[in-house]
DNA sequence: GTCTATATTGTGATAGAC
DNA sequence: GTCTATCACAATATAGAC
């Protein structure tokens, strides 16, 4: 009488000790051999859970957006009661760069690359990317100009390419100042406040 | 009586073949089999010109920088003939863009990943971001949210993370004209022309 | 400076027994 | 669903003859 679930337990075992071992020792690490010994099991085993590594992998970026999604939806909600939307891209920015900061070979699996997007659930990406939209005030094009900016600043940060003494927070102020602010010299459709 | 040169011919011409090599195959069409076939020798003889595949993608790397960083220099000269600051931002983006989207791999492997600093030619990469630098006006705060924003924009649209109908000219006009406003709300010391 | 031969290490994945 | 055994392949790099 049960339906059977979509992903049994196994697997999501699988993609949890998969996850841990990426997070603990990088994209190196993560090799369908060391992650059976990680779940227990011998290599081959796997493969009666998980198509491949491919495969594996979409789970994992899956479970990436829905993480780094749920930080996002709750910083512009916690920043739209009472404050402005200048706030609210600076708090939807800075729970971006905590996420990353905080998962960052996780961030780089999702974000490096191609999307498998064939083998992700349909609307998960542009959930996770809905806050970004939300907080420039709907406007593609800032959406995307802010995710850019939010992007290349947290890649570059990952990867040390930015010089030791460089103050991040101020550029990050200093580009989410700008991106936030409504009626720049881009796009003077909409009058400037004040 | 004469002075042996830093890099013999062969190096020269080495690097020349593993540049063409990547650009045409990707990253992993770079291997020393491979590229020992385009220049006409056996793989082994490769490591009698060159350390390591990592040496020899440092030196890919300098050449990408004096090979991008000659065009954004050209782009801001060029734009400062009696044009606006703004539109020097807008120029060396452009530059910026047309060249990544020209040299896809060799863009990916110059900027995707920590830079082996000790093995570049010291102060490259300072003379290749130098125009950025010089088309904001000189705030290294704003300097690093613009070559964030470039990066970003750049490397998403390369792997494709954009949707299809996305109008990215239009996403590099508003992160550029943001991003090339002086007196944003973030950094308010300068008044604003006007 | 080039060669042949080879070391060493790794990968993802499959067949077929139980 | 797990196992043993193994395939098929690729990589960087070195030794030592010429």
């Amino acid at each position: 009488m049960l339906v059977a679930p979509e992903r049994s337990a196994r697997v999501a075992e699988i993609v949890d000790e998969a996850r841990e071992l990426l997070e603990r020792e990088g994209p190196e690490g993560l090799t369908m051999r060391r992650l059976a010994e990680a779940v227990g099991i011998r290599a081959p085993s796997l493969y009666k859970h998980v198509q491949s590594k491919e495969h594996l992998e979409a789970l994992l970026m899956a479970e990436a957006f829905r993480g780094m999604g749920a930080e996002l939806h709750e910083a512009i909600t916690g920043a739209r009661k009472g404050r402005s939307a200048t706030t609210a891209l600076a708090e939807v920015g800075r729970a971006y760069r905590r996420w990353a900061l905080a998962h960052p070979h996780l961030y780089r699996l999702t974000t490096g690359g191609p999307l498998p997007r064939e083998r992700l659930p349909e609307g998960l990406e542009a959930w996770t990317a809905e806050p970004v939209v939300v907080a420039v005030g709907g406007d593609p094009d800032r959406a995307r100009s802010a995710w850019a900016f939010a992007h290349g600043m947290t890649i570059l940060e990952l990867d040390d390419r930015f010089p030791p003494d460089a103050d991040l927070d101020a550029a990050w102020t200093a580009g989410i100042g700008a991106l936030g602010e409504p009626g720049g010299r881009a796009r003077p459709s909409r009058p400037a406040r004040g």
